[in-house]
RNA sequence: GCCGAGAUGGCGGAAUGGGUAGACGCGGCGGACUCAAAAUCCGCUGUUAGCGAUAACAUGAGGGUUCGAGUCCCUCUCUCGGCACCA
């Protein structure tokens, strides 16, 4: 051991011995129980920032403890090297996306590794790899195949100065602008989300995910139940007899005075051939797109058509607009209008004038006052006829009885979860294996061409894979004619949808996923930001069940691909602001890693708190943790030959049941995930332990084990080093962890109790472990502070609670 | 608007099923070592009153339940993150 703690050196000699020995080396046929924990692979951007930091840092926690428990612990990395950011940054910087992405990757990698993160490297993939990206086209044909993915023309925002579909989000950020946005109708291949609803809602129920991702994919799916209800035309129009609206609020059927229909809807389109103002506002409001009818408090737009429905139950005509806040692909592209009570129809039948009644009215209301407001509130049905006094659930069941036999009415469900375009107008992505042919149409590469290979001596600046001749020419693998390839490719959600399976058999030429990946899968836990809520983990969970149902998967790889997950915060730049490239509070891994080492590094990200918390990046943090490391190391040089005489000795009982104490709130804290707590409450608590009891060696010995071992799940080399250093045997990587702890053990001999009159604290009492309510009750009354308290009253109550680890409470209730 | 998280000393943050609020760290104060300083080590450190034992007040605000509330219930304020016209 050195004199003093010097990280770099420490942190170079340990690695070289962790790869000389292949300590991250992970077999599939070992015979531990297996354990896979996997944290969200990286956008290769250039550097690891620290929220990279964070999340690499959390999980590896997490799966050196595994390992410790006697688990094969699998723990990949890999590269989500495909998008558009390599793309435009690379047609900015004049770079191949590819020279991009591979002169990136290697510089996370040395990074990544320089940290020391337990990651068997031998198991590395990279979506821009064909090798990798064949058995994503290889899916995409098995879903053709079964219809799991369709071709179909949908509406994008269409950016005119770049010539790509852009998102949404672009837009709002202002990435993309305004002026340059829009909207377009395009081919594109879906993938059937839709027909997994269901079940993408059941699984979350199987799953041990944060409540607040179980809410936000229940809200994405956004299954309702209702009623679809049929309004019979006045007269029939546009071919048609009758619209069906889907509603929420059959009770307030009754007070339906519109109705609004989608500027796509026949009744709109006949009516806008007659009248130049409809048609003008229908091209309007075509514009709109669907994942876009809005900002909810956009102003809401609509021209009265010459048309009017009949109420189902009442026969009164209401007359039908178009109107730009109806979505197109919800329900049937039509809606009644109550104005009463819901916001929307509300503001807009305020803004027209159309009439606004009261049909539902909260328990003991005045059911003829006046809607000052859209009343959303479920109360039951006023001025509805057949339907008053019941609530929803009644009327319901009378809507059935009424309208169900006519066939004007039934109980219905729906789901706000869409299909999934999966296509982009980029070039650097994984190729679409379609070949598109005047006489056959889209035609399916044949599974003996994959991969449709990505060619890298394209021009894609301008016009990427359209302008590649001999990417673009091919024959119809059907009719033999001349054909062209699909040129669009798949969005990257599409690669990482099913990055984690592959990771369990990595090379695996002939299959996608191979026999031998079985004992991983699922995934045990996994570990990433919550943004990727309603995106990437959806879509992950819909992929896994795809390839179960294809057969893809082996069968024994569960319904959902992560069986728990942890969220981590964000790091926050030093002014409590997101950190963000046009804020200039951005940090990266490498600053601090070059300054202070990875072990400060990663003690200082996970010391700063509740891993699932956000915080604020604090610099003078930093270095207190390297100061900590430094007194660390020279106080284990001081406690060499303690250490080495401690090795069969056992402590003092008053330090060994302390050590016991710390030992167990450590297990608590790795169970709850609080992982901050291991580095103050943990390392620190025991280093003090050790740091203030020199005589003790039999603690020495334990105390320190017990230090390394926690102190090898946060900063592993210096932890690995002083574990060589202080005579432990073999590597600490591989150590063993401590057996649980029962409660037992941390009784000692004796109990303290702390004494309350009333509630508050008057004395603390220290007596032999064992004694009955009686004789502790006895002793806390003889404390002279609390005979003072009871002086002169009545005891109405007087009890004993023992609480576990060595402590309880005495209280006594005084009257008088 | 909806969903979620949060508010505890000068600061970062602890606190197991309601049971010693402020663990641990930083900073501050005092001391040791030193010619001196840095580093290191030791002690003290929520506020107020008191020499002290001790007492009162303290976990965003206000109520409630309880012998006892940071923790449970109700109302409110503020901060942060995500999602948003889904009939």
């Amino acid at each position: 051991m050195q004199d003093k703690y010097d990280a770099k050196a420490v942190e170079q000699a340990v690695r070289r011995r962790w790869e000389e020995r292949g300590a991250f080396a992970v077999k599939d046929d070992d015979p531990r129980p297996k354990y896979y924990s996997l944290c969200m692979w990286p956008y290769p951007s250039g550097d690891l920032h620290v929220g990279h930091l964070r999340n690499y840092s959390i999980g590896d926690v997490w799966a050196r403890h595994k390992r410790m428990q006697g688990f094969n612990v699998l723990q990949p990395m890999g590269w989500d090297a495909f998008g558009k950011d390599a793309e435009l940054k690379a047609r900015k910087e004049g770079i191949h996306p590819a020279a991009w992405v591979e002169s990136n990757t290697a510089n996370m990698r040395r990074e990544l590794r320089e940290l020391g993160y337990m990651v068997d490297w031998s198991r590395e993939l990279a979506t821009c790899n064909p090798k990798y990206y064949r058995w994503e086209q290889h899916l995409f044909l098995r879903m053709w195949e079964k219809d799991l993915v369709y071709y179909s023309p949908t509406k994008v925002l269409w950016d005119k100065a770049t010539g790509t579909v852009v998102a949404r989000r672009d837009v709002d950020d202002g990435k993309v602008a305004r002026q340059d946005v829009e909207v377009r109708e395009f081919p594109a291949y879906q993938m059937r989300l839709r027909r997994y609803g269901e079940e993408l809602l059941a699984g979350l129920a199987k799953i041990a995910w944060p409540e607040k991702i179980v809410k936000d994919q229940q809200y994405l799916i956004g299954r309702s139940e209702g009623m679809s209800i049929r309004f019979a035309l006045e007269a029939p129009a546009a071919g048609l007899e009758e619209i069906e609206v889907y509603t929420t609020r059959p009770d307030t059927l009754m007070g339906v005075t519109y109705m609004a229909v989608h500027a796509s809807h026949p009744l709109a389109a006949a009516a806008a051939e007659r009248d130049p103002k409809i048609k003008e506002f229908c091209e309007q409001a075509l514009q709109i797109l669907p994942i876009d009818a809005g900002n909810a408090d956009s102003e809401k737009n609509g021209v009265a058509l010459d048309v009017r429905v009949l109420n189902p139950v009442s026969g009164e005509p209401v007359p039908v607009w178009v109107a730009d806040y109806v979505i197109d692909d919800y329900g049937s592209g039509a809606l009644m209008g109550v104005p009463a009570h819901d916001e929307r129809d509300f503001s807009f039948a305020r803004k027209y004038g159309i009439p606004i009644v009261r049909v539902n009215a909260l328990p003991g209301a005045d059911p003829a006052a006046p809607v000052e407001q859209a009343e959303v509130a479920k109360g039951v049905a006023v001025n509805s006829g057949p339907l008053d006094g019941l609530d929803l659930a009644g009327c319901v069941a009378k809507l059935e009885e009424l309208l169900g036999p006519k066939g004007k009415a039934r109980r219905d469900h729906n789901m706000s979860l869409r299909d999934w375009p999966i296509n982009r107008q980029m070039y650097w992505g994984t190729p679409i294996p379609i070949i598109k042919c005047a006489k056959c149409g889209l035609v399916p590469v044949p599974d003996e061409d994959l991969p449709v290979e990505l060619p890298l001596d394209v021009d894609f600046l301008k016009e990427g894979l359209a302008s590649h001749p001999e990417f673009v020419n091919a024959k119809c693998p059907k009719c033999g004619a001349d054909a062209q390839r699909e040129c669009d490719t798949m969005d990257t959600f599409v690669n990482s949808a099913w990055y984690y399976a592959r990771f369990a058999c990595r090379d695996a030429a002939d299959e996608m996923v191979a026999a031998r990946a079985a004992p991983w899968l699922p995934c045990d836990h996994y570990f990433g930001g919550d943004e990727h809520a309603q995106g990437h983990l959806v879509y992950a969970r819909f992929i896994h069940k795809v390839m179960r149902d294809l057969k893809i998967l082996p069968p024994e790889s569960g319904d959902e691909p992560f069986a728990a997950l942890l969220c981590q915060g964000m790091v926050l730049g030093s002014d409590r602001k997101k950190m963000s490239k046009s804020q200039d509070n951005t940090v990266m891994a490498k600053d601090i890693l070059e300054r202070y080492g990875a072990d400060t590094a990663r003690m200082y990200i996970i010391g700063i708190g509740n891993p699932k918390d956000a915080y604020p990046w604090n610099e003078e943090h930093v270095r207190d943790h390297a100061l900590f490391l430094e007194a660390l190391w020279t106080l284990a040089r001081e406690r060499r030959e303690q250490v080495a005489a401690g090795a069969d000795a056992e402590p003092a009982a008053a330090n060994g049941l302390a050590l016991k104490r710390l030992q167990a709130a450590i297990d608590r804290n790795l169970k709850e995930q609080r992982f901050n707590n291991l580095v103050f409450g943990g390392i620190h608590s025991i280093r003090n332990l050790v740091r203030d009891n020199p005589e003790d060696a039999g603690l020495q010995h334990q105390g320190f084990a017990a230090l390394l071992k926690t102190l090898n799940l946060i900063a592993p080399h210096v932890a690995e080093e002083l574990w060589a250093g202080l005579g432990y045997e073999g590597l600490l990587i591989d150590a063993s962890w401590w057996e649980p702890i029962a409660a037992a053990e941390l009784q000692g001999d004796e109990q303290l109790y702390v004494v309350q009159v009333n509630g508050r604290k008057r004395d603390e009492l220290t007596v032999a472990a064992g004694l009955g309510d009686e004789e502790v009750i006895a002793a806390a009354r003889a404390c002279a502070n609390v005979a003072r308290h009871l002086e002169g009253k009545q005891v109405a109550q007087a009890k004993v609670v023992r609480k576990p680890g060595g402590h309880g409470i005495v209280f006594f209730v005084a009257k008088g």
